[in-house]
DNA sequence: TATGGTACGAACAAATTTGTAAGTAATGGG
DNA sequence: CCCATTACTTACAAATTTGTTCGTACCATA
């Protein structure tokens, strides 16, 4: 992301909640846009940016860059640089972020039912 | 919220990605700043506009108006309208909502424990 | 010397979300 | 007639997120 104004309401109101609700709070470590896909791609282990930015459709560098840098940031994965050239770097889950593997996979199955029961098309 | 752009990267994006993966899918249905607040005070039963309005710090009218318009289209609450004047409106979640709470509630502790991790305080 | 691959960074623009400050309808009570 | 109450709506502005288009360093290889 850019930075944010310290003291906007926006700020100011998301600094309360947050502060306030630790399911507020954990929901938004994981909002960004392209943050979710890349955590799921990283669930069997390491890839390197390569290989994340080929396996998710659509994704810019730019984009994939900032959510690797908030996700690192939060303590959700590990960033490795190899000193070689061509540059390598390579991303992990963290165990914070493997321990929330069990509870996607339920608001998983829980999206995937709420999409039959409003039918709203999956398009895997 | 206000309309978007039907055409838009930024939208196309959205479908694409919610379109293939039920967990962003079931995030992005939480994912407004005071949706889960506002589930959460329900947790119990229901509430009236006017509770709803007077329990959560912070938020406008307007603001908990649109995020309530959002849960209702999405299936996650149930809105009755009174026919009295005053207006009297209450709200309560559904069924499929319901479900989540346990969801929450795990969601909620990695969120505390996650927070010590990170040494974020909590203003509770 | 020119080229290529990798993992970014910077400047800018567009889209979207959030917040501000008003105003509305309907009706009972004074 | 005037006011209060409740659950909103509308027009606008500010903040934030997302996307586009470039450009960079490094060194091995051709």
């Amino acid at each position: 992301m850019g930075k944010r104004k310290e003291n906007s309401t926006n700020m100011q109101n998301e600094k309360v909640i947050i502060g306030g609700c630790d399911l507020t709070y954990a929901v938004c470590m994981i909002g960004g846009r392209w943050k979710l896909l890349i955590l799921c791609k990283l669930e069997n282990g390491k890839l390197r940016f390569s290989e994340l930015r080929n396996r998710i459709n659509g994704i810019t560098e730019r984009m994939l860059t900032l959510q690797l840098r908030e996700l690192e940031k939060e303590g959700l994965l590990k960033r490795t640089v190899y000193p070689e050239v061509p540059p390598r770097v390579d991303y992990e889950l963290t165990e914070i972020a493997k321990e929330l593997v069990p509870i996607w996979s339920q608001l998983s199955d829980w999206g995937g039912k709420h999409r039959k029961l409003m039918n709203t098309p999956y398009v895997g």
